[in-house]
DNA sequence: CCGTCGCATTTTGTTGACAAAATTGTTTAC
DNA sequence: GTAAACAATTTTGTCAACAAAATGCGACGG
């Protein structure tokens, strides 16, 4: 018997298909870590998680417990707990009596997820083209038609980064598969900084853009399985580069 | 920098579940929990996985503390740590000041499931049949023309279900994606018990045995594509019969 | 009879101290 | 001068007691 509503804690981010609904604003981590006061162990998880995904903290950093602690004026049991959940994330690894680093992916490690973010991103294709009206997309044709393409010329790299965030938070939000996207989500922050490394690739831009407008294309027709395969070419596209210019990516 | 290997602590070393004795042993937990005495930390993760995937413990129920910490003998600060990484992974809810629970999933979540599976089982098998040599699938061609026929005709599901995962486990280790087999395991340890009750769905088996032996030919004939788009029909397969009879099956 | 308030119990969350292990730095032997 | 052995410090792991919150139950009042 449900008496009143209980109050869900929102600390587990997207572990768990939990809740369905619009994907939480992941707050945008602050930098300067030492000038903010002290935060919730709620936000403790997501701050360490951004700063490990954007390597503010670099692979291979130890993690110490009393350290992070002060740092960010939080119990020590709590830093625990939020070491152990990036444990299970993947973002770090613990070793018995010898603490905590973050982990450094191999090239191995890389492209066995480009393998898995090649199905899951061409499945996210499919179900945003699936569930939404074609005319929805029109503004992100017009994007990279205009802007997107403009920043590729000038090599705002930047600036086209953003823009393909928008597209992918756009396709992932329309695909509204909570299981989907905490997957995706959790592929995303192991692999964030590559894949702005392989964006700068010779080329890749170039490339990348015109792979995005045609995937825009067919969703914009609503021929869900012509954007499913455009992205998996897409994925193939971008592991390819990587796979050419793997020794001065890492 | 690196010494010595360090020893790697076996946090998620046991993704697959135990060998599971044949669901006889469905004795009450207490006695059975107290007959085997204190575990290490790192096995209670292992054992209470395999207890909620095969809802030896119930969705729903409370994971209470204390109880587990007197169940295994351990203090409770392990039984704590790890609840957190059960929250991680998606198996429980834990809710402030108010305790963990095995989460259920509903049947919304468990079509979003199949959509991953579809994609996911359907690299896995494109992956296999490219890394191994066609030759090494005649045993499972024999497996499931000839006992697998017969299990299906003596309706003896447990014996099927025990063949489709070998044909499973097997696909997995030749697929050789660490990152693929982890998702896959995560995946199949929250949903097991739905597998197992969508199996003795009027005329899945020997749909689904159909299905497992095209598949199966395409691997032994080496045809990877054929391999993933048969895998995959057979994942939407199993989700239409699941769609179809939902109402007895949740 | 039903709902509500308040107390007692249970359960989770927090804190601090302590033990065990590993790292670091120093000394000593060759 | 190098390397092993030893000591000191740091860091993680463990534990028990305590505090805070929620649950359950009974008394009280409508």
């Amino acid at each position: 018997m449900h008496m009143a509503a209980p109050r869900k804690r929102t600390s587990s981010a997207a572990p768990a298909p939990a809740k369905r609904g619009p994907a939480k604003a992941t707050k945008p981590a602050k930098a300067a870590a030492k000038a903010i006061g002290p935060i919730r162990a709620v936000n403790l998880q997501a701050v360490l998680r951004e700063r490990i995904a954007s390597q503010d903290i670099a692979p291979g950093s130890k993690l110490r417990e009393q350290a992070l602690a002060a740092q960010y004026k939080v119990p020590r049991a709590q830093v625990r707990e939020t070491l152990i959940a990036l444990e299970q994330r993947g973002l770090i690894e613990r070793i018995p009596n010898r603490g905590a680093v973050v982990v450094r992916l191999d090239l191995t490690q890389v492209f066995e997820t480009y393998d898995l973010r090649e199905v899951l991103e061409g499945l996210c294709a499919r179900l945003a083209t699936q569930n939404t009206s074609p005319a929805s997309w029109q503004d992100l044709v017009k994007l990279f038609d205009g802007p997107m393409a403009h920043y590729v010329r000038t090599h705002d790299y930047e600036s086209f980064i953003a823009g393909y965030g928008r597209l992918r938070r756009r396709m992932i939000e329309a695909a509204a598969n909570p299981v989907l996207t905490g997957m995706l989500d959790s592929i995303y922050e192991k692999t964030q900084a590559i894949i702005r490394r392989i964006i700068i690739l010779p080329g890749r831009a170039e490339r990348g853009l015109a792979e995005h407008r045609a995937m825009i294309a067919a969703m914009r027709r609503g021929d869900a399985a012509a954007a499913e395969r455009l992205r998996r070419a897409n994925m193939r596209s971008a592991k390819a580069w990587l796979q050419r210019y793997q020794s001065f990516v890492l």
